[in-house]
DNA sequence: GTGAAAGCGCTAACAT
DNA sequence: ATGTTAGCGCTTTCAC
C-alpha cells in the first residue's frame, strides 16, 4: 500500500502538481500566481499538493512563456568601498514590493568586464538596467540602447546618458569643495587620490577642483597617487610622503573618505594642528567618519537617494526627465578652518 | 532601395541572424556557442551578421531547451560589514573561467528574507547554491535539499550541513581568543557586541569564549550590546558606557573589528595604557585595521579562502568531504600584553 | 558540415 | 470557475 512517492531526482513540474491535486495545469498555474478566479476549494487542494511535494516553479519556463522577467540588472564597479552597498540598499528598499528583484554584477572598474557583465545580464532579458557611470564602451552603449528596457546610469550626470541618469555633478562637487577651501584661507593645496584610471567620477571631481583653484589664481602644489591595499593605511602613507616632500602644504584634498581618514589619523598622530596648521577634506560622506576622533570634512554623494530614484524609474514609479540631478551637501566637519 | 532595417523595437532572435546570414538557425546556434563543426566561411558570415544586428542571445530560451543554467546563487546576510565582499571576491575569482556566474542575494539577517531569496533563486534553476551559515528555516533546508544541485553552506562548521560546508569553528575561535587573553594575564573581561539575534556565528564565538573563561574559573564582568549606526561610533559609545559602569575592566572583547576599532580609538583618546592597563580584541581580520594607530588583536576569518573553496566545490574542482574546516590564525597585534 | 523536427515547462488567449 | 491550444526562442537528436 505504498503511495508512489515521486522520484526525488526529478525536478517537479506543474504537471506533477496537477496530477497530485487532480486539477488542470492551467488552474494550478493560476493558483500559484494568484491570477484569475479560482474557487477557494481548488485553491486549497492545489496549494496543499504543491507544498506537500515541495514544488518550486520554474521561472525560466515562465519567463519564456510570458515574456516577462522580474529582474533588474545592477552593474557597479566595486562592493568594497562603502559607497555601492548603500546604493544597493536604496535600490532594494525601493524595489521591495514591486515584484522586481535586483541582480548585481561587479566590474572592478574594468571596461571589458563591464561589457561582458552587461551582455550576460541582457541575455536574461531583465526588466531594466541600472549602471554606474556614464562612460561605457561603444558596444556596451549599443547593447543597452537596443535592449528596449529602461536604462538608468547612476552616480554621475556630467555627460550624455543612454536613457536616464540619476546622480550628482562631480565636476561641480570638486569646484564647490575648492571654493570652500579657498574661502577658508588655505593656499598651498595638495591632492591625494587612488590610482584608478577608470574612476571617471574621481577624475571629474579633480577637474572641477583644479578649475576652481585656477579661477582663484591657484594650482595644486603637490599630488600623490596610490593603488591597492588598505585605504586607511594608504591614506597614512600618502600623507606622510606628501608632507615630507612638500612641508609647507596647508590643505590635503583626498579623492575619498577612507584615505582621508587615514590621513587625518596620521596628522593627529604627528601632532599637527588640524585645521589651523593644516586642513583636510575627503569625499562621499561615509558614516565611518562619525567614529573618528575628529570629523573629516566631506561631501555627501547622495548614495541612498540615487539608489532609490534609479529604482523608482525602473519600477515606473517616477516619470522623470532624462537627467535627475541631486545636490550633495558640503559637510565641513572639524578639518576646515572656519 | 532601402534595406529593410529590422524593426528595432523587436528583440532579435536566432531567426533574425539566420535570415540575415542565409544560414540555418541550427548552424547559427552552433557558431554562437562554438559547438560542433562549422566551416570557417559560414562561421564568419554568421558572426558578421550577429554583430551587425547587435544580437544578444536569449538565455531564457537557451536554458529551457538545454536544461542548463550557468548561474550560482549566493545568499549572504549583508554587504556592508567588509566580510562578505571578500568572500564574494574569492567566489568570483574561482568561478572566473568556469563559465559559471555568481548571483548575489542579501538577507539582512532576516530568516524570512532568506527563505524567499532561496525560493526565488531556486526558481531560476541555478547550477549550485552557496549560503552563509548553517541555520535556516525548515522550509529553506527542505527546498535546498530537494533541489538536486550542490549546496555549500559557508562561514561556519559548527552544525549539520545540508550538503557541504566550508568554514571555521566560531566556537573554537572564541575559545582560542579567551585562552590567549587569559594567558596574557587579563582577568576582568567584558564583551561588547552588536545586537543581532540572528548572527549565529557571533553567538557561537561568545559561547566558546565564555566556555573557556569558565574553565579558567572566570566569567564576563560586563557586557554591552548595540544595534544600528556607524560601527566605529558604536564601538566608541559602548566602550565608554562599559568603562564608566565597570571601571576596573582590564580587557574588552568585541564581536567584530569595526566596533573594536572604535573602542581602540576611544581608549587611546582617553589616554588609557593599551595593552597594559587594558587590552582589546576583535574578530575578522579586516584590512582596515592596518591603518589604525595601533593594531587591534583579531582573528582572521579566512574569508577569501572560504569563498574560493566553496566555489571550487560548486565548479566540481574539489571533491571534498562533507565539511571543510579552515583554521583562523590569531593576530595579537598591539592590544594584547605579551 | 548542415538542416528539420520535436520539445524544454510554462502562460496568453481563447474556449466552455 | 476551469480547461484546451498554441506557442515563447532556443537546443537536442537525428537525418542527410
Amino acid at each position: 500500500m505504498t503511495k508512489p512517492t515521486p522520484d526525488p531526482r526529478h525536478t517537479l513540474t506543474l504537471r506533477d502538481v496537477s496530477e497530485a491535486s487532480g486539477v488542470s495545469e492551467m488552474t494550478v498555474s493560476r493558483v500559484l500566481r494568484n491570477r484569475g478566479d479560482v474557487s477557494a476549494a481548488t485553491r486549497e487542494k492545489v496549494l496543499e499538493a504543491a507544498r506537500a511535494l515541495g514544488y518550486v516553479p520554474n521561472k525560466i519556463a515562465g519567463a519564456l512563456a510570458s515574456q516577462r522577467v522580474n529582474l533588474v540588472g545592477v552593474v557597479i564597479p566595486s562592493l568594497s568601498n562603502m559607497v555601492f552597498p548603500e546604493v544597493m540598499t536604496g535600490i532594494s528598499e525601493t524595489l521591495e514590493g514591486t515584484g522586481l528583484q535586483p541582480v548585481v554584477g561587479v566590474t572592478n572598474y574594468l571596461p571589458d568586464r563591464e561589457e561582458s557583465t552587461i551582455y550576460e545580464m541582457l541575455s536574461w532579458r531583465p526588466s531594466g538596467m541600472i549602471i554606474a557611470g556614464l562612460e561605457h564602451s561603444a558596444a556596451s552603449r549599443a547593447m543597452l540602447a537596443r535592449a528596449g528596457i529602461p536604462i538608468v546610469e547612476i552616480m554621475d550626470i556630467d555627460g550624455d546618458p543612454i536613457d536616464h541618469a540619476v546622480g550628482i555633478s562631480h565636476r561641480r562637487a570638486g569646484r564647490q569643495m575648492a571654493e570652500a577651501i579657498i574661502a577658508a584661507g588655505y593656499r598651498r593645496i595638495a591632492f591625494l587620490g587612488t590610482q584608478m584610471p577608470n574612476d571617471f567620477r574621481a577624475k571629474k571631481r579633480l577637474d572641477g577642483f583644479e578649475e576652481a583653484l585656477a579661477r582663484a589664481g591657484l594650482s595644486l602644489v603637490d599630488r600623490e597617487y596610490y593603488s591597492g591595499g588598505s585605504a586607511l593605511l594608504k591614506g597614512r602613507e600618502m600623507t606622510a610622503a606628501v608632507l615630507n616632500r612638500t612641508p609647507d602644504i596647508d590643505f590635503l584634498y583626498y579623492s575619498n573618505d577612507m584615505i582621508g581618514a587615514g590621513g587625518l589619523l596620521y596628522c593627529l598622530a604627528q601632532g599637527l594642528d588640524v585645521p589651523d596648521r593644516i586642513g583636510l577634506a575627503g569625499f562621499n560622506g561615509v558614516e565611518l567618519l562619525d567614529g573618528l576622533p575628529r570629523k573629516l570634512a566631506t561631501m555627501d554623494a547622495c548614495r541612498l537617494e540615487i539608489g532609490r530614484k534609479a529604482a523608482e524609474i525602473i519600477a515606473g514609479k517616477a516619470m522623470p526627465g532624462e537627467k535627475v540631478e541631486l545636490f550633495p551637501t558640503l559637510q565641513p566637519g572639524d578639518t576646515i578652518r572656519r
